[in-house]
DNA sequence: TAATGTAACTGGTAGTGACCACATTACCAG
DNA sequence: CTGGTAATGTGGTCACTACCAGTTACATTA
């Protein structure tokens, strides 16, 4: 992380200039609701141009790290712990930003037809294969949630037990074996009540109540990629976001 | 909504622009995945500077609407329904969008000293009042959930009963009042189970599974506004979010 | 003293012009 | 037919300029 604007980095400037305000955020050299150097001030101190700047800045408050009045100036958010998060985060990313090692116990994996339902969800015409991964999810070694993950993958493309074992994050293997890049997804949560195969995967009562999620997952070029259910138990599991106007 | 810019309108013209585009998107014109004419084009077409066509595209690709692909184009989202979800709403706004009709019962509203975790998280100092309300929320007339607010005012600022009846909704007198405009939240959800009192007042038996969902809200200059907790029925409110990576 | 106006800030909007990075296509040489 | 290559069109980045719209502090005025 340098302190100056390199002119002839493969990153944008930017970027870098975002990248340098951040860390005067995060390293408190700015203090929360205190005003950053005004946009005319910073051109001369980085010698950009204010089109620049405010493209680094736009960028941070965005992030939430920063927040604009009109007429006053641009000032640091006072965002406690949780900075970031609001983000598509996949389950074991999640467990680690709680403080906690994920793991799992993979039930299955397997080409299955998927119902209707699901296959008209991934946009897939009936008949269709996908492939399916039954897993139970720990949190530093407890189970935590059931999730069940139904992928449309290409007809040449193949997630196998190995892959699994290998990277433990879906996520990774999306992205590094098939360059699918998870960027959205539209999430429901409601609550259910665990029946006793359930209780038992998860070591609970049966009839324990459930918090039940249902999230469609959409590739960089909002192709549904992944469609998957997890069942948290609600003795352990506390769902958080962020909500922005 | 017109169908040309006005240069000498109030709004600015890269909005005008963006509404322009988002009728075209949502009335069909334009068919999902299809390209919209390139940044050149648009120029041409509204006689705008590029800067302006970015802006508006980049709030339209913000708000999902859009996708780019270096090198190819700008693309129309295929998103179905829920367009413009994932925002922040209150509870009545939420409900008509979910196509019913809201309505609520006022408990109480009082000026109370809240418990110190509650003082914490709106930032003030031990001993401060706060304005509390509960209510039952009702949706097409049967209970959904139940609801209490702490909200954070300045000394001469008060909520009364004939507000929240003229109103109903929280939010708009808020900004219409007090000009103060909710812009993000922080929220979490977990599971719990009705105790007697809250049943009897959701009109469900002892111990049926509950949503529970706890929100921070935060105006525009990012102060804590309102401490809000919402139990909702298990049985009649599903929860939807939209993430982003 | 109190009201008021004004100058000097702040961020917000908009135009112009240039060049870069990536994708697609058509064409040519092997 | 295959592989390379150049042209062209796309969005991405950046600089410079101008003016508008809120906010604030301070000097001026009634």
């Amino acid at each position: 992380m340098s302190i100056t604007i390199d002119p002839f980095a493969a990153v944008p400037k930017y970027y870098q200039l975002a990248s340098i305000l951040r860390q005067k955020i995060e390293e408190g050299d700015w203090q929360p609701r205190s005003p950053i150097p005004s946009e005319r001030q910073l051109e001369e101190i980085y010698k950009l141009s204010r089109t620049t700047i405010r493209e680094a800045i736009e960028n941070l408050v965005r992030q939430g790290y920063l927040y604009r009045e009109h007429g006053r100036g641009t000032f640091v958010s006072p965002q406690k712990l949780q900075k970031g998060w609001m983000e598509l985060t996949s389950f074991s990313e999640d467990l680690i930003k709680r403080g906690m090692q994920p793991g799992q116990i993979i039930r299955s994996l397997d080409q299955v037809i998927p119902s209707p339902r699901i296959l008209q969800r991934l946009e897939l015409s009936p008949g269709s294969m996908v492939c399916r991964i039954e897993r139970v999810r720990l949190g530093d070694g407890t189970p935590i949630g059931l999730q069940t993950s139904y992928i449309a993958l290409g007809a040449n493309q193949q997630i196998t037990l190995e892959d699994m074992e290998a990277s433990g994050s879906l996520y990774r293997i999306l992205s590094e074996k098939f360059h699918i890049y998870p960027t959205e997804a539209d999430e429901t949560l409601e609550v259910t009540l665990a029946t006793p195969e359930e209780a038992a995967l998860l070591e609970i009562t049966p009839g324990a109540p459930l918090l039940l999620s249902e999230r469609l997952l959409f590739s960089q070029e909002r192709r549904p990629v992944e469609y998957v259910k997890i069942l948290y138990r609600g003795d352990r599991y506390q769902y958080y976001t962020h909500l922005k106007r």
